[in-house]
DNA sequence: TTGTAAGCGTTATCAG
DNA sequence: CTGATAACGCTTACAA
């Protein structure tokens, strides 16, 4: 740095108009008009402004913006498992994609609250956030009372039965396609007696992809056993494989084997696939196909070869923008996934 | 809802305290005394507040509320890959404890950007964060700076070396340590020839790692092939693999072998791994050890089995949320996160 | 082109 | 216990 005098004070508080203005010798108003794209300063005024700013490390305080606009650049992103596989590829997608809108990401963590989940959500909107995304989770009809009266919109992702009266944009990946594919895969492939393993939620898509795959398969006149416990998650699978696929034998009771199983997440999936290879010792497809829901990045990899519905991310972070990217007053409107079998090497 | 004229009238824009001191006939001061913690506020009035704004569905602003108070709620967290399955189950704990303590978590992501990431990060700060965590990624001076002009904490996640004068918490897993365990590792399972595999990125604490593990090879006198290139993913490591592991053959040009590669992230070991056992055919540990570093969850499936070098995410989260809630004006200090081999099956 | 003044939704101070 | 009134940092008429 070459400036004279620039040696840098720190305020110990944030730097405001107010200092720009005295050190670029304006008023207030003139420092506010030279961060405001269309305003009109004098070439002189900006140059002193932002200069003045440039040595103070002055930044334009959006909070106290937003107090009169009435839309600000927060979109609340609501989710409670970052961690699983494509879920934690949709949040690097989406908060992606608002960066490069210039929108901000408010990220919610809601699992392993002990607290009230409506009251969480709720604190959204002390931050006056223009939109709230629920990625998943459950979505309380509190909340969804709260943003219509505060004119905050809603993007419901994967919520097969939103609440009644739900003023919400939905996106939604066709369950019921899904499941269907998958049990038209596992028929194709010979298999005699199915499950499905959904975790113990209630109101979630999972609930639908399994419901449709059960139709089908009762269609069709195949017997399936629904494991429906546990969270959305690689541990669930593991325990339902055991469970569904454990060898007859002297100490383990009644004989229970399944050629087939459907998770209705790609993590639940691989937990299954992984327990049938790794701690049971049996071949899949030989022994048992596995279908997995999503297509997870690593449900590619060769390690795995998960055969899959795929959810394709790109038209799903697409639509979530469209549906953030709506104006105010716009009316809601219903976004839909396509989805897709996803051939691999875990289903005979 | 029983109350008589409840019916819910949508304002399109977000209530107010004046709304709700209208609706219950007392002043907007005494409606934020109704929402003040230690506040004094007569029993009655207060029931009449807090009906009128659960009918109105009124909150607290705290965008306004932060105007007064030297300090937000929001803390900043900056990440450039949020879909890696180590970082992934980072932002997931994280995201949670700050939660937990009602903290806001501002995210953002600086990856596939094409702008100023300098600039890019300092609109955090236009939001008046309280604290910015640095994940990953770059570390500009710029940004440095502007955070100690405006008092804003700053906390640097395995970032070795930090800028001249940086004003921010360390948080630091021994990097030099783990580097060297990975390399006493292999050594000790008789590895004559080894890689390293890092990405492109130069200031990270992959680099610090690498060099490390080199050092302590230099000491053995194991000569090391030094991989840097790309990103920091998967794919980076399968065709690291791919060239490290080439099997000598007339259209291959020189014979090039490796008997122990060390991913310095296990998202790369895993693309090593992978690569090794179902593209090339190769058997490890059998023909080559692989080891990694971080112990993301999904190496410790059975499909991957991965040896490596363990950062503790328990340690590492308690770390950051013990910078995170230090005082404004308390000195900055550094965490030490303890590192650890994790004995598993890629290690001859 | 610039400054003054009002207002955004809060909280804090100070009378009453 | 309550209500004016003055900040907080900004934007935006309105006036100069």
């Amino acid at each position: 740095m070459t400036c004279p005098g620039s040696k840098i004070a720190a305020l110990g508080r944030f730097v405001s108009a107010a200092d720009v203005a005295e050190r670029a010798g304006v008023s207030r108003s003139t420092v506010s008009r030279a961060f405001t794209p269309g305003a009109q300063v004098s070439k002189s005024a900006r140059h002193r402004i932002l200069a003045a700013a440039e040595e103070l490390g002055y930044r334009v305080n959006r909070l106290a913006r937003t107090l009169h606009q009435e839309r600000s650049d927060l979109v609340g992103v609501v989710g409670g498992n970052f961690a699983n596989p494509y879920i934690s590829a949709q949040l690097d997608a989406l908060s992606s994609a608002l960066h490069a809108r210039g929108l901000q990401c408010l990220l919610m963590n809601t699992a392993r609250t002990g607290g009230d989940v409506s009251e969480d959500l709720a604190r959204l909107l002390d931050y006056r956030v223009r939109t709230v995304v629920l990625l998943s989770g459950a979505t309380p009809d509190e909340l969804i009372r709260l943003c219509a009266q505060n004119g905050a919109r809603m993007v419901l992702i994967n919520r097969p039965h939103p609440p009644e009266g739900t003023l919400a944009d939905l996106i939604l990946c066709d369950s019921a396609r899904g499941g269907r594919l998958a049990a038209e895969r596992l028929a194709q492939a010979g298999c005699r007696k199915v499950a499905v393993v959904v975790s113990g939620s209630r109101t979630s898509a999972k609930t639908a992809r399994a419901d449709a795959f059960c139709a089908e398969m009762d269609r069709r006149g195949i017997p399936v056993t629904r494991w429906a416990d546990g969270a959305n998650s690689y541990q669930t699978g593991a325990e339902a494989a055991r469970a569904l696929l454990a060898r007859p034998g002297p100490h383990l009771g009644p004989h229970i084997e399944h050629d087939g199983i459907f998770g209705v997440t790609d993590e639940i999936a691989l937990g299954v696939l992984n327990t049938a290879r790794f701690e049971l010792g049996l071949s899949v497809p030989g022994d048992v196909s596995v279908i997995g829901f999503d297509d997870a990045p690593i449900s590619g990899w060769a390690s795995h070869g998960l055969t899959t519905i795929r959810q394709s991310l790109e038209e799903l972070t697409r639509a979530t923008m469209e549906a953030i990217k709506r104006p105010a007053g716009a009316p809601t409107t219903r976004f839909d996934v396509p989805v897709h079998l996803v051939e691999r090497h875990t289903v005979g």
